[in-house]
DNA sequence: TCTGGGGTCCTAATACTT
DNA sequence: TCTGAAGTATTAGGACCC
């Protein structure tokens, strides 16, 4: 997926066929991007269809486009479009409904051919990682760009499916080159050649920047990288405020030292529902709650991590996006604890306005049992047997298997 | 066009501690 | 006891990514 920019006149010459190769000398960072991931997923079994518009999208009247196969590009399908957008611009497209089971398991296939070249893996998402290649060189006798080529083939063989690489000095450029050589192809940016690479993009193709800052550089009269590698690191500073305005200036001037880091622990764990409509009734908005804080507490228990901070997401009908969170005494898992944090939090801004989307999340992350403390509070052991319990009979029986009580209960609301 | 769901990071204001 | 400064934590919101 990704943003896909089409390659702008005269970087063919960066494009690697099987004929030429730019020099890949000194380009140790890959980024892989799959095509069309989740379109081509299902594409698999249903090859009858390559050639027709495929979208990938749930039923829900909100749902937007998950992905969306090329033939359906050609129409201006993108992912993330409203649902009811995508429809008026392609009427004639198959709808096929997600199967998330399916795109982790291609993932998981896909990110162990890597691991095989290089223990240096970076996954940005299902479908999408870099890797640092630099070090598996002599061991594997190639070159960066040799090393993509063989992605590229493993990844078709022996999932069926086609991906897009970028090789380069840093991790941006990669993932920049990915992107303008899909669908099905590598780009190299020689180390030497990045900054003729980059200056002539749009600031727009700077990863970190999206619609908000690139109006607020335009405004400052900086259309291209090159403008923006030009301008005064104070200017920028002032204008996108210290942190982005150092980084992109960086950026724009081929400086990225990020290293590939392979393992990241996760800071935060949430789970969010839209209506279908609006909703005002304070009781069923609770019961979403509810439903959401045993979803977050699994996933938490799954994971061995507890956090201390509940937080709340409510969007209303006018797209207006409150939060609101609150740091528990000690660290926890248990649904019971995350709803009741959540449900008072609720109610403290609950204004009565009528209600889009509801979320729940927790922050704070520490593996189970890491600094614990003894909390004051009544203890939720209990609850958390209970729901440990529930987690092994649905795990036997399946998700359904598990209604919990609480959901039902009249002191619920 | 009418905007999902999973996240991360940054900034600014405020609260708390020393 | 009051006051201010400085450092850290918490909270809220926003931008961004896939």
């Amino acid at each position: 997926m990704g943003r896909n920019a089409a390659l702008p006149a005269g970087f063919e010459r960066f494009r690697a066929t099987g004929e030429t190769t730019p020099d890949d000398t000194g380009c140790g960072v890959l980024h892989v991007d799959m095509d069309a991931f989740f379109a081509a997923v299902e594409l698999r079994s249903r090859p009858e269809l390559a050639e027709r518009p495929v979208i990938v999208a749930g039923a829900g009247p909100r749902s937007v486009v998950l992905s969306a196969n090329y033939p359906a590009r050609r129409y201006g399908v993108r992912s993330a479009m409203p649902v009811g957008a995508a429809r008026r611009l392609c009427p004639q497209a198959v709808w096929i409904p997600p199967s998330r089971g399916a795109y982790s398991e291609v993932s998981r296939g896909v990110m162990a051919i890597f691991r095989e070249l290089t223990p240096l893996v970076e996954p940005l998402s299902l479908d999408e990682a870099f890797l640092d290649v630099s070090g598996a060189l002599r061991r594997l006798a190639t070159t960066p760009a040799g090393i993509g080529a063989l992605i590229r083939e493993r990844v078709a063989a022996e999932h069926g499916i086609t991906c897009s690489v970028g090789v380069a000095r840093a991790k941006f450029v990669a993932k920049l080159a990915s992107g303008m050589a899909k669908p099905d192809g590598m780009l190299v940016v020689p180390a030497a050649q990045t900054l003729d690479f980059l200056h002539p993009l749009p600031v727009s193709a700077l990863w970190g920047v999206g619609k908000k800052t690139e109006e607020n550089l335009r405004r400052h009269g900086l259309d291209t990288i090159a403008d923006v590698a030009k301008a005064p690191l104070d200017r920028l500073r002032r204008s996108l405020g210290s942190a982005l305005g150092e980084h992109l200036h960086a950026l724009a001037n081929g400086r990225d030292d990020r290293a590939v880091v392979p393992e990241s622990e996760e800071k935060s764990i949430g789970a969010e529902h839209t209506f279908d409509t609006d909703q005002h009734d304070s009781a069923l908005l609770n019961r979403e709650l509810l439903r959401l804080s045993e979803r977050v507490a699994a996933t938490l228990r799954a994971k061995g991590v507890r956090g201390r901070t509940v937080s709340i997401k409510v969007r209303f009908a006018d797209f207006r996006t409150i939060t609101r969170a609150r740091t528990l005494l000690s660290a926890t898992d248990v649904a019971r604890e995350i709803h009741a944090t959540a449900a008072a939090l609720l109610a403290e801004a609950s204004s009565g306005a009528a209600v889009r989307l509801i979320g729940v999340r927790v922050e704070g992350l520490a593996a189970e049992g890491a600094g614990e403390q003894l909390s004051l509070e009544a203890p939720a052991p209990r609850w958390r047997e209970a729901e440990i319990a529930a987690d092994v009979a649905r795990s036997k029986f399946g998700a359904g298997a598990i209604r919990p009580a609480s959901l039902l209960s009249p002191e619920e609301g």
